[in-house]
RNA sequence: GGGCGAGUGGCGGAAUUGGCAGACGCGCAGGACUUAGGAUCCUGUGGGGCAACCCGUCCGGGUUCAAGUCCCGGCUCGCCCA
């Protein structure tokens, strides 16, 4: 054992070790305690920071600790690796995307190594190989046979950067969520995969979803934006000159049907199907017709912001109120969405905000219909809409109701009458799969002139991806110019026909990938539906929160879709649901906390910390930075500690070389311990209780480090020295071994190294967790503070059997208290067992 | 505007069910060893005060013997949805 700390040669060499034993590979054919432990598969892109690190580490950590506790742990690792940067780059450089994918996975993985993470490797999985995507499009497929996948026409998001058409979820602020181009509305044929069918169960299992942070189950509540209320038919007022009108009357979703006695206008969406039809011959028809172009155009984070300028238009047209009867005009307005209902509203100004900006700036009139609960509500006072509830106020014969039961009786009104019902919207759209991209799984869909679509046999799949293509920035995949790809017999009628030139969003790889790695090689099927029910849900989905609503509803569709299939017996994938923090860092321009991006140039790269301290450092630091669920900023100098700690404990170990290879001598009776060797027994056992406790909960590791940190602090109290007994050293082996094992998540090599150091042939990770021991936790003495009106004024040691009594008469009787009761009666003592003493007096 | 989360020393952050605020680390200060130290070790470190003590967990109220923690109101920041 040498004095320095050689953790270059203790790393290399254990890492070796690992990957050559079974240490991470998972017996799936044992059921016993299984553990799936699921990181995230990551996008191969250049090179990792210390940012992506802590994902890992974390993971890693997670399934070390399990592997102690004795759990048979399945930690696979995998690639998302279809996706446009590798094709960008292709563009550019004219690399082709799987050269550069593949070259970027060989360095990933070798960082992954150099950080101590281990995988069961055998079942790496790679979403861009083919015999990966052959089960991609299996799965296509079987959604297509099931009618949840379909093709229809759309007004899409398309970004003219990349070239290709966005779900709605990689719209942000209506921009890509990619590059951050202006997003363009346009209408494309496209494919979709029909999860609005889903949209019930996905908002409801979200219930069950208990070990999910409560925050990715509100997001993901608000995405599907699951709203209750009735859909009614305005009849529109025919023309004046008698010409036909495509439609009879206009439909609108309200969740606010009380107010309907309040309507005093409708605004249709500009992209509104009709809206060219209906001023078809009017004098103003080129005016609405130029402000519903001008308008669609719009973005519609703009459109619909509660403080922005909302503007619209008079069609000239009306429509009537079904309820009373009575004339409204027809608007035009921005602020109505085409995406939201039918896109259609009916505007009740005097209780909906926007509404209210609209009927004032337009100057259309305001009726009050709902009235507050002292009735005090009048338009000369109303400098906003009233959206509180309330009663019914001049609504005809509903008038008069709490407002909540009025929704009731007003929509079965609507329903006996015909013309309307209830209903429920939700914000959740189809999801939107093709992307005219290159570098995707091939859509398995053949465009027949005579049979229209038709799937490809499952026999002649993979679709395979040609590998020579010219990439341009176009509107069109490179597949569509290849003509080597896309002329195919139709598989129906054996007719020329073409290939579907689309691709699928990553997003459906990465929908799936769990359940591949049960059986990564199987070339029979996609995946073991057997093993699957045995080992899923996964136990531990650990990855970032910014996959909290696309992937993960994704993921849980695809579940449902295949359990209803009868593929699956489950219906959500993942039980516990763990998304850790960013790592952000201060950048040196102005200063500001970013998340690390080369863009930002605030950018740690792991490879240069590694070699100066060595990967269990950076560990070490990545877990003590702060609450892992949590942001946390990168500090330079914190990695010092971490290392100063490594080093310390190796010290420890070192200075005992000595007689710690020698034969072990157990811990006799701890009443026969001296006090120091009392303190660090008791010590060493309160830290494996508070560090299993804080593991085992919500993954402290901060604080278990911290612990461990305070467990070498007492280490060093012992001060050991040759003239130190037994008993001394064999509570200080015991300290120290329990040290390593509760370290060795953390710090492995580390823990590794020292376990075998001091005598022990086999891993680390095959020995058991520590347990805390009870008789090293009794005490038989226990200070207590003593506190005067809930202010600490002295300290009192008391045998642990001391009854309520007796500590009340010990605390009254020392000096300082009795002087702070001077003058003053006791009304009251509480006594809390094993913490403090209060006692209240006035 | 709605939902969720956060606000604690110079900094990152600790603190079961309400029970001694500031664990642990960084930084800083002093000291030891040293040719030297940006290595290592020791000591100190919320503010005020010689001290006894007083004040302190975003602000203002409240409940309680006791509040960082619970309740009410407000401010600021972050995320999601509008």
């Amino acid at each position: 054992m040498q004095e320095s700390y050689p953790f270059a040669d203790i790393e290399s060499r254990w890492q070796r070790q690992w990957a050559e034993s079974d240490l991470f590979r998972a017996d799936t054919e044992r059921t016993d305690r299984k553990y799936y432990c699921l990181m995230m598969f990551p996008y191969p892109s250049a090179a990792l920071h210390v940012g992506h690190g802590r994902n890992y580490i974390i993971g890693d950590a997670v399934a070390r600790y399990k592997i102690m506790r004795g759990c048979n742990v399945l930690a696979p690792m995998g690639w998302d690796a279809f996706g446009l940067p590798a094709e960008n780059a292709a563009i550019k450089s004219g690399i082709p995307p799987r050269q550069s994918t593949m070259a970027n996975i060989a360095t990933m993985k070798r960082q992954l190594a150099s950080w101590g993470v281990c995988y069961d490797w055998d079942r790496e999985v790679t979403s861009c190989l083919p015999d990966y995507y052959r089960w991609t499009q299996w799965l296509f497929l079987k959604l297509f046979e099931r009618g949840l996948a379909y093709r229809g026409e759309a007004a899409v998001n398309w970004c003219p950067s990349c070239a290709t058409v966005l779900a709605n979820e990689q719209v942000v602020d209506d921009r890509c969520e990619r590059c951050e181009t202006p997003v363009e509305k346009q209408r494309r044929e496209q494919w979709f995969f029909r999860i609005t069918d889903y949209a019930d169960r996905l908002l409801a299992d979200l219930d069950k979803l208990a070990g999910w942070p409560e925050r990715v189950r509100a997001m993901q509540r608000n995405w599907i934006g699951r709203s209750e209320g009735a859909d009614l038919s305005f009849p529109l007022v025919p023309r004046a000159d008698g010409r036909p009108d495509p439609v009879d009357a206009v439909a609108c979703f309200t969740t606010r049907v009380d107010t309907i006695y309040g309507c005093t206008y409708m605004a249709l969406a500009p992209e509104y199907p009709h809206v060219d039809a209906l001023v078809e011959g009017l004098p103003d028809a080129d005016k609405v017709r130029a402000f519903a172009a001008a308008a669609s155009r719009k973005s519609s984070m703009d459109r619909t912001a509660e403080s922005g300028e909302k503007n619209g238009i008079f069609t000239g047209r009306h429509v009537v109120n079904p309820y009373s009867g009575e004339t409204i005009p027809l608007w035009v307005g921005d602020y109505v969405l085409m995406e939201y209902g039918s896109g259609a509203v009916m505007a009740v100004p005097a209780h909906d905000t926007r509404d209210w900006a609209f009927a004032k700036k337009y100057g259309l009139p305001i009726r009050i219909s709902i009235q507050n609960e002292d009735g005090s509500l009048s338009l000369e006072t109303m400098t906003d809409a009233y959206v509180e509830d309330g009663v019914t106020a001049d609504s005809g014969p509903f008038t008069g109701l709490p407002n909540r039961e009025a929704i009731g009786r007003m929509t079965r009104h609507a329903e006996e009458r015909g013309f309307g019902r209830a209903a429920t919207h939700t914000r959740l759209r189809d999801w939107l799969v093709s992307r005219q991209r290159y570098w995707g799984a091939p859509i398995p869909i053949v465009h027949c002139p005579a049979c229209g679509l038709v799937p490809v046999p499952e026999k002649d799949l993979p679709v395979l991806l040609p590998e020579d293509v010219e990439f341009k920035p176009a509107g069109e995949s490179p597949l569509a110019a290849c003509e080597a790809f896309m002329n195919v017999a139709c598989p129906a009628c054996g007719k020329p026909a073409r290939r579907e030139s689309d691709t699928m969003d990553t997003f459906v790889d990465s929908s799936w990938y769990f359940l591949r790695y049960l059986s990564p090689r199987d070339t029979e099927r996609a995946f073991d539906s057997e093993l699957c029910n045995r080992w899923l849900p996964v136990d531990q989905y650990i990855g970032g929160i910014e996959h909290a609503i696309l992937h993960l509803m994704y993921a849980r569709f695809f579940t449902k879709a295949l359990h209803d299939m009868g593929l699956l017996a489950f219906d959500e994938p993942f039980a516990r649901l763990f998304t850790q923090g960013m790592i952000c860092k201060r950048s040196d321009k102005d200063n500001q906390l970013y998340k690390m991006s080369k863009s930002k140039g605030n950018v740690v790269s792991p490879d240069a910390l590694i070699e100066t301290y060595g990967a269990d450092t950076l560990r070490v630091y990545t877990l003590f930075i702060g609450p892992p669920e949590k942001d946390a900023e990168w500090n330079d100098r914190g990695i010092e500690g971490a290392s100063r700690f490594l080093r310390r404990i190796w010290r420890l170990a070192y200075e005992q070389r000595d007689w710690l290879t020698r034969p072990a001598v157990a811990v006799g009776d701890p009443a026969a311990l001296s006090d120091a060797e009392r303190a660090l027994y008791r010590k060493t056992h309160e830290t494996v209780e508070r560090i299993t406790r804080d593991l085992e909960g919500a993954f402290h590791f901060n604080s278990a480090i911290a612990q461990i940190m305070e467990l070498t602090h007492a280490m060093d109290a012992l001060r050991l020295g040759p003239d130190s007994g037994e008993q001394a050293r064999a509570v200080f082996r015991e300290s120290l071994e329990t040290l390593i094992k509760l370290m060795a998540p953390f710090a492995p090599h580390l823990a590794e190294e020292l376990w075998r150091e001091i005598g022990h042939e086999e891993s680390v990770f095959r020995a058991a967790w520590p347990e805390a021991d009870p008789r090293a936790l009794a005490r038989d003495e226990i200070e207590l503070a003593v506190q005067v009106n809930g202010k600490v004024r002295d300290r009192l040691v008391v045998a642990a059997s001391a009854t309520t009594t007796e500590i009340e008469a010990a605390a009254l009787a020392l000096d300082n208290v009795r002087r702070h009761l001077q003058g003053k009666t006791v009304r009251k003592t509480i006594v809390v067992p094993g913490k403090l003493v209060n006692i209240a007096a006035g």
